[in-house]
DNA sequence: GTCTATAGCCTGATAGAC
DNA sequence: GTCTATCAGGCTATAGAC
């Protein structure tokens, strides 16, 4: 599974998959023919049928690609035996560095929360969310064992995400004149709040 | 223009408008058809032309009358007289009581920053957002100086709204079990975080 | 202001040749 | 595995009667 390099018939399934992402990330499902995904990729819509039985199956296996592509990234960060603040600013790096580097799959994310259907929720659970959600839940009893740790750790995913989603409202809010934040600015305030929150109160 | 009951030419685009509303808060612009929003109000296609020149006019007119409907609520929580910190509470609650009273405004604000042009967007902006946006701005430079106010006033709007936006995906997230929070729970949650961020620490 | 009828195009999907 | 050709139906939008 390792080694044959990119048989002829999965190459052309490849690369349907890969611009149907970028499709369906830019305009969702009902935006994108499947004459679309074909011209794309340079083929007919008869042909791209060999490859998929019908639009759903496409959209189901283009989705299932683009979230475990990022699957195995967001994880490394909270792996390592560091100290928690440490492991959380990790998560967020991690995570800023994946939400800025693959803006189809915050779209896809964005899309999937607003239509996806019960089958497709959980698979965004299984796929993307679970691991690392259980990982910062654990990680915020840690921090603040007087907190709900399931609502803090959405907070913490929620602080990232719409950092991104809100980007293209920014422009238009008064009060930002340069360029948009680069990731590290954005990963960097997020900590800010997040050690403000976890610092214990020793003071009154 | 305050005093005419509901003139009868009105009351039908009214309609109009009110459903067109609820079907593209639910699948969004490709997902609806001119054909599907005249049968929800009991009339046909060329009917609903008679009142809207075209798909897109219908669509931003139903876009301005979804967020006039909201611009004045935010607002009044804002402008009392009380101290930064009861402001701000006053502003998470009723922003929360907002986005769980009217869900269809919360899916068409998260559908516009997905698919909204540089006009939409700036709809959006002004219509809804600039106000809060720029009171919000203006307490958090009262209540932490030394942070990027603007970062900041994104960061309190999304804590709040993010909590919706993700709601769909909790189900299968583990370890909650009972109903999905309710909008008090949210508001204090965010208030908890947001105290402790603003907290000035005396102490080392 | 609403209707029926229709033009012209795009859609998802299939048949059959190569 | 890809093509051309095609089908049946849905789409936006218009014409014209009432």
């Amino acid at each position: 599974m390792a080694l044959r390099p990119a048989s002829p018939e999965g190459d052309t399934r490849q690369q349907i998959l890969q611009r149907a992402i970028t499709l369906f990330a830019g305009a969702g499902y009902a935006g994108v023919s499947v004459r679309d995904v074909a011209a794309q990729v340079g083929i007919s819509a008869a042909a791209l049928y060999h490859h998929f039985p019908d639009k759903q199956a496409l959209y189901l296996a283009a989705m299932e690609h683009a979230f475990a592509r990022n699957e195995s990234g967001i994880l490394a960060a909270l792996e390592s035996e560091r100290s928690p603040l440490e492991r959380l600013s990790g998560f967020v790096t991690g995570f800023v560095a994946l939400a800025a580097g693959d803006q189809e799959f915050s779209k896809l994310v964005q899309r999937e929360l607003l239509d996806g259907d019960e089958a497709r929720l959980e698979l965004l659970a299984e796929h993307v969310f679970r691991h690392p959600h259980a990982a910062i839940v654990a990680l915020a009893r840690e921090l603040a064992p007087d907190l709900d740790s399931y609502i803090l750790a959405d907070s913490v995913i929620g602080l990232v995400l719409f950092s991104f989603q809100t980007a293209p409202l920014r422009r238009y809010l008064a009060g930002r004149a340069g360029p948009p934040e680069r990731p590290e600015d954005i990963a960097r305030h997020v900590m800010t709040l997040l050690t403000r929150v976890f610092a214990r109160q020793d003071a009154p």
